[in-house]
DNA sequence: TCATTTGATATACGGTCCGTATGTGAAATA
DNA sequence: TATTTCACATACGGACCGTATATCAAATGA
């Protein structure tokens, strides 16, 4: 019988899931360990015996927002109407996940000085790998410039992460996001190959 | 006399350069107060006089390294030719300048995390506060489409931001500089209100 | 010039937090 | 049933921050 295993995933979920709720909340570095293991009625040890340190709790968390992130970004691109319309649409869906306090105090905030460069961390950015493969298909049918994909990809999804960030900071949030998603359109614009003529 | 000011003066500068190296080379979190105070000959009774606290001694370098930057954007301004060309010559040395790693740390990663949002820093923030001005004018002379100032100049900042962040990153920086400056043109070239017909 | 006050900095202290080393008890194993 | 394993708890050491208090040189005023 499996009862070992089964209670240790138990119990690093319940980690996971306090984890994120504190790391929200209070951010990183206000975060303790201490009083969050208490919450789900267990204690350090058992932190540091499943994730190595406090950072090993924090990048597991970031793992699963960026997971849940990876999923809405497939939905939505299933539903898009071509690979432009696409490329747009993951734009936007990424502006509006990041107003989400959650992904923009883990991923956005926190998650860059606790973890360095998205592009290396474990869970390997699932929204830039997103834009990055629909840049690629875009590049391929030459629909837009022949730019470097990966430095298409970088300012798209850079720019989209500022505009959450100006939105999510702005006084009236549900007012601004459209200046942003309009804004967002035609920088992306820029890209396109046509010089319609 | 004034003597007592003129040392307080003194002291407060060699803490901030003891400051500004501490959190560009550990940064932020591991940065002792204890050790960086010492260094210069203090102690941390200095610093908490001064500055109030950590965050307040990491506010007051990352307004020194801001200023240092406005006055790089101003002068790149005023070398450009044209509005148009000054948008441009703006982000492309906000790209340069990003590859300083003391601005990466500090600025940009460090920044963000300590001090919240950069629209609300005490040094608000001078290479967006530069775009903006330049957006503006554009807009007036309806060189660019007729987008929310604030919203264009922070995806144009935004997407600058993370293409020099990904320029740091990459492991021959000389090399993909050229690239990302050649994607933030085009990016940029999305604003351009003609449809040169 | 000298006594007094001011205030910039040093010193001392308490409390929190993290990471590790060690203990423990239930589950797995034979 | 005896033994081993290992997930987690407990205990410890050390670092660090912020504050409260002390100190001493500089400023002040007679």
């Amino acid at each position: 019988m499996a009862k070992r295993l089964e209670t240790m995933e138990e119990n690093r979920n319940k980690l996971v899931a306090a984890a994120r709720k504190a790391f929200a909340d209070r951010g990183f570095a206000a975060a303790s360990m201490d009083e969050l293991t208490a919450d789900v009625g267990l204690t350090r040890g058992a932190l540091y015996h499943n994730f190595g340190d406090k950072r090993g709790l924090f990048a597991a968390v970031v793992h699963q927002i960026d997971s849940e992130m990876a999923l809405r970004a497939k939905e939505i691109a299933r539903l898009a109407d071509g690979d432009w319309q696409r490329l747009l649409a993951e734009g936007e869906a990424y502006i509006e996940m990041a107003l989400d306090p959650e992904v923009q105090r883990i991923v956005l905030l926190d998650g860059p000085a606790v973890l360095g460069d998205p592009s290396k961390w474990p869970s390997q950015n699932s929204c830039l790998a997103a834009t990055r493969q629909t840049v690629s298909t875009l590049l391929e049918r030459k629909v837009i410039k022949p730019l470097d994909e990966e430095a298409a990809a970088r300012l798209l999804s850079g720019a989209a992460l500022n505009a959450a960030l100006w939105v999510a900071a702005s006084d009236s949030p549900k007012e601004v996001l459209p200046k942003a998603i309009e804004a967002f359109r035609a920088i992306a614009s820029g890209l396109l190959a046509v010089d319609q003529s």
